[in-house]
RNA sequence: GCCCCCGUCGACUAGCGGCCUAGGUCACAGCCCUUUCAAGGCUGUAGCACGGGUUCGAAUCCCGUCGGGGGCACCA
């Protein structure tokens, strides 16, 4: 008796970060119970856009690493059965006709219960329960009746949803009561808001699964964060890789109330994992990461500043600002100290053989020492000259990667050869 | 308006009657480390919405109030 869940998102448009957190807590609990995991599309209409959304699910849900068992189902093609059982439950006399539309007979008296899996158990007074509209006038059945009827059909045993489908319960539990179906589990997972407590939006910055990897986020990360709003395992653990997420997951440890989507800690986590990629593998990333966004940096150079910057930034959409002057030269952002250091280093470095971090960092030390300046005072000039900025990766590992001449060019002439070196076309 | 659900630090949460002077993480503050920025280490600020009960004992159970969310379509 394995499970069966589904997942049925409406191809309406790209993913919603808020559709991709009931989408995981079906994925965990199908993978941790050994089940399947359907991936159902809730399309009542054709259209162009509504072929391209359904490919971009697909792909958001791919690159996620959410894989689905069997083919993807489409609703649409339901609506045949759906007509059929409507004007069966006509004969039965449990649904009627209403002007050319069909409408469910609901129960006046009495409730509607059921034992949540995750809210426990909640009580709906019939009274309050309208007689829903199973197919409309234009023959089109409604999403309260194929909903319900897909998960018979699929034999879906677990339906996991968000909480907005709590009040649909009752109506689909009658529905699927009529027609005989042995009723599937519910359970609702917790909403999602954003930092101003409201329905997660456009001005709460990045919303689907798009934007989240243009943004620079890596799928690992996202999901372990995911899975930690409304879910714990214990009082402690947070970091946990997809494998200890399916194997600890369970519908027990889901919360009740909505959670606020938070960027800031979504953003340390995804540093977390970026940080913890052997290097070679971060390399990977990232090559693939700035050439999505349509950069046009060279790999080989990509590849030799990686492992700078790894430590340093949170996600991969930090990189081209951080890491831009390494492919073409940036204007100095602030005022430059008194020219002093700057031609003493350029005479220094011309010296440095080998060119490589540690023998350029013992050179300038001593010429920090022999000016009389701290090391800060002495880097802080030529940092800026070469990278335009007060803000860095190392300084000594980047005038490596830079090699000697152009360091020396940026010292002698901070500011001067803009425009020159340009390869870069971004978004 | 009606129905349903929810309510622990700013945020995510642990807590399922005594282990709680309420723990962890992010954020924030200070210190350390340090070539900048991060990372890392240490320390700190900060919370059981409120009011009644029940009990020897309540963050934990019950009721009410307040607050928040969701739903009330021939949308999904």
């Amino acid at each position: 008796m394995a499970v069966r869940v589904r997942f049925a998102p409406s191809p309406t448009g790209f993913l919603h970060i808020g559709s991709v957190h009931t989408a995981l807590f079906n994925w965990l609990f199908a993978r941790h119970k050994g089940g399947e995991f359907l991936l159902r599309i809730e399309n009542t209409d054709t259209g162009r856009e509504v072929a391209a959304a359904t490919e971009q699910i697909q792909e958001s849900l791919r690159w996620l690493g959410l894989d689905w068992d069997g083919d993807v189902t489409f609703q649409l093609d339901r609506m045949p059965k759906a007509q059929e059982v409507a004007n069966q439950l006509v004969v039965e006399e449990k649904a009627y006709e209403d002007e050319g539309a069909i409408r469910f007979r609901m129960p006046d008296e009495g409730t509607t219960a059921w034992d949540d899996l995750i809210l426990g158990p909640i009580e709906y007074p019939n009274e309050k329960l309208e007689d829903v509209v199973l197919v409309r006038s234009d023959g089109r059945p409604t999403y309260n009746f194929v909903s319900p009827l897909e998960d018979l059909l699929d034999e879906i045993t677990d339906v996991i949803r968000g909480q907005d489908h709590v009040s649909n319960t009752p109506k689909q539990l009658r529905i699927l009561a009529a027609l005989g179906a042995e009723l599937p589990r519910y359970a609702h997972v917790p909403l999602l808001n954003g930092p101003d407590g409201k329905k997660l939006s456009k001005r709460h910055g990045a919303i689907t699964v798009e934007e989240f990897r243009a943004a620079g986020f890596i799928p690992e990360a996202l999901v372990n964060y995911l899975a930690l709003l409304g879910w714990s395992y214990d009082d402690h653990t947070e970091v946990m890789s997809r494998d200890e997420l399916i194997e600890r997951f369970s519908l027990d440890r889901v919360g009740k109330s909505a959670a606020t989507f938070d960027y800031e800690k979504l953003t340390h986590m995804n540093g977390l994992y970026l940080r913890a990629l052997p290097p070679g593998k971060y390399a990977d990333r990232l090559v693939a990461y700035l050439r999505e966004q349509g950069y046009e940096w060279h790999e080989d150079l990509v590849r030799k500043v990686a492992p700078l910057v790894q430590e340093k930034i949170a996600t991969l959409g930090e990189f081209p600002s951080f890491a831009r002057f390494f492919f073409e030269r940036v204007p100095p952002e602030g005022p430059l100290e008194d020219g002093a250091v700057l031609p003493a280093a350029a005479e220094v470095l011309a010296r440095v053989e080998p060119f490589e971090a540690a023998a350029i960092e013992a050179a300038l030390r001593e010429l920090a020492e022999r000016l009389g300046l701290k090391p800060r005072q002495a880097f802080q000039p030529i940092r800026l000259a070469l990278t335009g900025s007060t803000v860095s990766p190392g300084l000594f590992e980047s005038l490596e990667v830079l090699g000697k001449d152009e360091s020396i060019a940026r010292i002698s002439a901070p500011g001067s050869g803009l425009g020159g070196a340009r390869g870069s076309s971004a978004r």
